[in-house]
DNA sequence: CGCCACATTGAAGGCAGTCAAAGGTGGTGG
DNA sequence: CCACCACCTTTGACTGCCTTCAATGTGGCG
């Protein structure tokens, strides 16, 4: 990837805007190009917290484990996203695992180098607060939907969001893609692939969603929207 | 409350440290004094937010409230502590509630007026951003514990955590106090407070700990450490 | 064509929530 | 000082959602 390539990329990463030219010559310099195959481990939960990430092509899945061996997908990094800036100013460990789920090129930039930037710059200051705090809102919507919403609530709602992001309108409803696996998904969701199943099963079986394969077309939206808010059917 | 107390509190808190004098004069300016009832709603999910709040006496829970009532305990606010930083960076309204669980007094920080200070001061901007990256790493453990812990382990990590910042030990263990009410326990653990009682129960049966009303007293730590992490019993 | 990962379905079991009731505790006012 | 009340806590019985285990189905790719 040549010089000008990872300065287009920068721009558009809004951890970065704001940003004139200088500056971000300075981020392309203190940074490094990476590549991984699919299904590699970039880092591990515990492991001393040297960088932080940000995506440029591919997708990355960051996610917890447990003792069992369960998974929860925190979130999937798509390109444009950061990863791991927090993990540079709290603890010195990273908190979770980082995996790519397909061949994925990443820019790493070294903690030391990137500290003494977001020291001496106050624009990347404000932007990492800026992002900072949309994580935290992410995570707080996490912990509500694990802790007060059932499955199908959970479900729903994913649903929703992913059409609104993606979706294109049919005759029949809002068509759009899983850009995940449905195990994936049931990761991300709380909970494990079969339950996962019945739910979609569930929701088609009530006409409310089409699904097939990964193609999933909502027929219903004012009734994902109940569901997704808690209330019962 | 004079200008001297604020100032003092001010300094003790993680968010405004390093700060020399005019700037903490300059935070004193800015703020005002509220004093809450025990019980009072401080703000409401979706208001919009306006400011942010610094504890000076009492306690605050933030928490979510699902349709059909269930609480979730976010965190509870101790004196020094800020709370509702992120919601002035994300978003426009607060994304969660907040109520005094004591009579309680906070300083009250107004949105424009405050980040005008951050955007001028890149010393709290660096403050800011550790605290968000506080926030970060404590619900990414909140997510992980409700989605891949039983209650079992949750509590345990709960007593342990509690016995490390206020524990007292003893000839027969580890004795500390809970410092809020069973039902709020069990809304941080992520639960209602009859289950809360029978986990308790079934450590007590166990022989790891001993409860008598708020007193508990750790008597095996280990077979705590290992529940925690999520060992099966 | 056959492998392998992913997906679906069924049966069974467990953890935690709901409902109901009794016991405990602290605070208030008579 | 005590009686009352409100709230918290505990316990039991029951229900239900979700997970586990097991088996079968399916689609992509070498």
């Amino acid at each position: 990837m040549g010089a000008m390539d990872i300065r287009a990329v920068l721009r558009r990463c809004p951890l970065f805007s704001k940003l004139d030219d200088p500056e971000i010559a300075e981020l392309g310099d203190i940074s490094a190009s990476k590549k991984y195959p699919k299904g590699a481990i970039i880092f591990s939960e515990g492991e001393e917290a040297r960088g932080f990430f940000v995506v440029t092509s591919g997708r990355v899945k960051v996610y917890k484990l447990s003792a069992e061996g369960k998974e929860q997908i925190l979130h999937i990094i798509s390109p444009g996203e950061t990863f791991a800036e927090a993990a540079l100013f709290a603890g010195s460990t990273y908190p979770a695992f980082a995996e790519s789920l397909v061949e994925t090129r990443v820019l790493y930039f070294p903690k030391d180098r990137f500290l003494n930037l977001v020291r001496k710059n106050p624009q990347i200051s404000l932007n990492m607060i800026a992002s900072l705090s949309h994580w935290l809102r992410k995570f707080v919507a996490l912990v509500e939907e694990l802790s007060l919403k059932d499955v199908s609530a959970r479900l729903s709602k994913y649903l929703l969001d992913l059409s609104a992001r993606s979706g294109r309108s049919s005759a029949r409803g809002i068509e759009c893609e899983l850009d995940i696996s449905k195990s994936q998904l049931a990761s991300q969701l709380g909970t494990i692939s079969e339950t996962l199943s019945r739910a979609l099963r569930k929701l088609r079986e009530r006409g409310i969603i089409e699904v097939e394969g990964k193609k999933i077309t909502i027929l219903q939206k004012e009734a994902l929207e109940d569901i997704s808010s808690g209330i019962p059917s």
